[in-house]
DNA sequence: CTAAAATTGAATTTTTATTTCAAAGGTAAA
DNA sequence: TTTACCTTTGAAATAAAAATTCAATTTTAG
């Protein structure tokens, strides 16, 4: 993993003067490069010995390697000057090609790089031996829902979608501790799904929920929580657009993961949906 | 330059215990990547003083220098071999992790490589020009359609979304030359989006569409038609998830196209679009 | 309010990188 | 052949950097 992804992944646990130095590391990523760890410690208003608790926290065995793994990051990922532009009036196609196509391929790499494979190992479980699983999200991140939806329907585990949250209590209220509700919210703060989380916890039904990275209220009520990139510092209007592509990135690799461990029973029926469509088209070509 | 490239333009001005660390150095690239002076002088016979100097005489100011060229080198020239591998049974994470998301990004880029720039220009005139803006599609490419729908009602153009064609022909029957129908299809072939289109042009209304690249009879049948790109030959079970992520880049760019060309009222609409949410959110806190 | 645990950076120790230097070997002129 | 003068080399010394220890301090839990 890279050391952006792997300092992500561990930024909740890192104390006040080992994320100086994260913060540090990751807005200034090309000159730690050069640094020795006195530099780094002094340039992060910490200590040496913080820096090295950060390595290991971040699971490499010593600066030397810690410098050797961005260094390689920076080479994977680098990426043009073009960063962080909005898109302007009267642009060119050309232009916004290139600027969609590096905040979208950035936000793929970096989602897919800082998965946590514990909790995805945990969601697929729980989805697996639940009885039902439902989902909820509102606004855009319906289309993750119903993405959600379409793609465990095909396997033979049929789910339950909703926007709306008066359709959603009910059957949450009548739900029990085998069953899974998993939320899908870029923010993880929108009153509704906050609400709807609480309700079912209270009922003992297990939380899983899918949000951008970083501290947010919906992670912290869920009992598994899985999440996408935080997009670095791109303008509001590509923001929007590149959190759909992280959070269909990220369900893509939980069901293909779910379909792996399942495998027998799931790519069986993910074969059987394909022909029976396939059928059905025939037929009315007739 | 690399510092492969640095040792073979120096390999004559080098004396005899420098070669001997060149040499160890060419043939052992992810090895040197961790070991220190001391080791590298034992491993190639020499000494950590001939170490030194032959990284002074590459014209790189340290071994902590060389190191961090080499790592970077190493990650430039490794290539993806993951081509082509379908999900197997009980597979890793990691594994199913390099599968998708090289797919992934081979979808995306190629699909923002082979962007129409004509054809994008038609189809937003169009529906810029358009009274009514009708979208249509079924399965998964009901994603792309609510992605288009959400998308163009933020700036200020109602849209009409349908995945069911009995709620969609009275529509269209009654719609007319200022109108366009815009149908999502990864195939172009169902004959549901087939019966669409066919009578939206006997209403005189102007279709648009959405399939995936080469001869398909929607692409034929339409006035305006762009394309994803068609996956080389993945397989069956990852290629679905790949024109997903494809369709909604490929939407990504012809919307912010659509923004850039109308920016004085869409830009206006969208910021104001992301500001009322904000402030509903707010106002169901309280 | 107190005891235990966690956090922190100064100081120290350990390890690594770099330089120095004397020995060894080579070369060319006398 | 001798001698003076390069060049190369690695052992040893030095300098620098990395890693650890530990006591002081803050935070947390009871």
């Amino acid at each position: 993993m890279s050391v952006r992804g792997r300092i992500l992944n561990a930024k909740g646990d890192l104390s006040e003067a080992e994320a100086k130095v994260a913060d540090y590391i990751l807005k200034h990523q090309q000159q730690v490069l050069k640094m020795t760890i006195k530099q780094l410690a002094k340039a992060s208003n910490s200590s040496p010995a913080s820096v090295i608790r950060l390595t290991k926290r971040l699971d490499i065995d010593s600066f030397t390697t810690l410098r050797i793994l961005l260094s390689s990051d920076l080479t994977k990922n680098h990426s043009d000057p073009k960063d962080n532009a909005d898109i302007t009036k009267n642009e060119q196609l050309s232009s916004i090609k290139e600027k969609l196509l590096s905040s979208a391929l950035q936000s793929i790499r970096e989602t897919t790089d800082q998965v946590n494979e514990d909790e995805v190992d945990h969601l697929v479980s729980a989805i697996i031996h639940s009885q039902r699983l439902f989902i909820f999200g509102i606004g855009a991140s319906y289309l993750a829902v119903e993405n959600i939806s379409q793609k465990w329907n095909r396997i033979g585990y049929p789910t339950v979608a909703d926007n709306d949250l008066n359709a959603l209590l009910p059957k949450v209220i009548n739900a029990g501790k085998n069953d899974v509700l998993w939320i899908i919210s870029n923010s993880g703060e929108s009153p509704e799904v906050l609400l709807a989380a609480q309700t079912a916890k209270e009922k003992g039904v297990k939380v899983a929920s899918l949000t951008r990275f970083g501290n947010n209220s919906l992670a912290k009520l869920s009992d598994i929580s899985v999440h996408t990139s935080q997009p670095m510092e791109s303008p509001n209007r590509i923001a929007a657009t590149n959190s759909l592509l992280a959070q269909f990135m990220l369900i893509d690799i939980i069901f293909y993961f779910f379909v792996s461990k399942s495998f027998d029973k799931s790519a069986k029926a993910l074969d059987a949906s394909h022909r029976v469509v396939r059928d059905y088209k025939q037929s009315l070509l007739k």
